[in-house]
DNA sequence: ATGATACTAAAGTTTGCGCTTGACTATTCT
DNA sequence: AGAATAGTCAAGCGCAAACTTTAGTATCAT
C-alpha cells in the first residue's frame, strides 16, 4: 500500500527546488561553476546561510562541488534533474490521458460552477 | 473557502511535491478523480491531515476540487504541472549545454558576469 | 426527526527550515 | 611570520509545516 512517508531521494529533489535562493544559485550554476563566495555575492544573505544552501542543494544530488586550495567550486550535477523530470513525465503522461478521455465525454454531472 | 485563480508559483509547486504523501496523492488522481475519503484512506493518519495535504496542492494549482452535496471531488489540475516542467526544461538546455561546452574548451575564463 | 457520513475549522504540539552570529581551520599573499 | 581570504562548524532564534484532537456544519439515509 501507499507506506508511509519514507525517505526518499525525490523528496530531496522537490524539497530543495523549493526554495527560490536554491534555484537561482542553480540558475547561476548552470552557466558556469563557481566558488561559495560567487554564488553567495548576488545574495542579501551571509555567507554561512549561502553555504547552507549548497549543501541542501548538494544532498539532493543536483549539485556537487570539489575543494582545491580554500575554494570550493561546485557546479551542476545533471543526474540530479533526471530524477525530477522523469518523476514529472511518467505523471504527466498519465493525467494527459485522462483528460482527452474526458474531452471526449463530458458528460459528467459537472453544474455547479465551483470554486 | 477557495481563493481561485490562484497562480501557482513555482515555490508552492515544488514545495508541494517535495513531500512523499503529495506526491501518493497526485499519483492517486492521476488515475481518476476521487474524493477527500478515497485520498484519505490508504494513509496512515488523520483524515483531517489529509485535507491539509489536498489544501497545499490545491494552492499550488496542482490539483482542484469541486463539491458537490457533502462530497469534495478532487482531480489532477495540469496547468500546475506545465509549470514546474517548464522550469526543469529550461534549465536542462542550458546546463546540457554548458556541459557540451565544457567539453569542447576547458578554459574559459571568468570576470565580470553581466548576463 | 435521528443518526450516520463527509467534510471543515480552529487550536495546540512538535519538528524542521532558513537564517544569524561568533568562533575556528586552512590556505594564500606580502 | 602576520594578515587577509575562503570556507566550516555549531548554537540558537523565529517561523512555518505537518500532525493531532476536538468540535461543528451540511448532507444523505431511514
Amino acid at each position: 500500500m501507499s507506506a508511509p512517508a519514507a525517505p526518499s531521494d525525490t523528496d530531496a529533489v522537490f524539497q530543495a527546488l523549493g526554495d527560490a535562493t536554491r534555484r537561482a544559485i542553480l540558475e547561476r550554476l548552470s552557466r558556469r561553476p563557481a566558488s561559495i563566495s560567487d554564488i553567495a555575492a548576488p545574495f542579501d544573505m551571509s555567507l554561512a546561510a549561502v553555504v547552507q544552501h549548497v549543501q541542501v542543494l548538494e544532498r539532493s544530488g543536483l549539485v556537487r562541488s570539489n575543494k582545491i586550495g580554500r575554494v570550493r567550486t561546485c557546479e551542476i550535477n545533471p543526474q540530479g534533474l533526471a530524477l525530477a523530470r522523469q518523476w514529472l513525465d511518467e505523471r504527466r503522461q498519465l493525467w494527459e490521458d485522462r483528460f482527452h478521455r474526458l474531452a471526449e465525454f463530458l458528460d459528467e454531472e459537472e453544474d455547479g460552477g465551483g470554486d
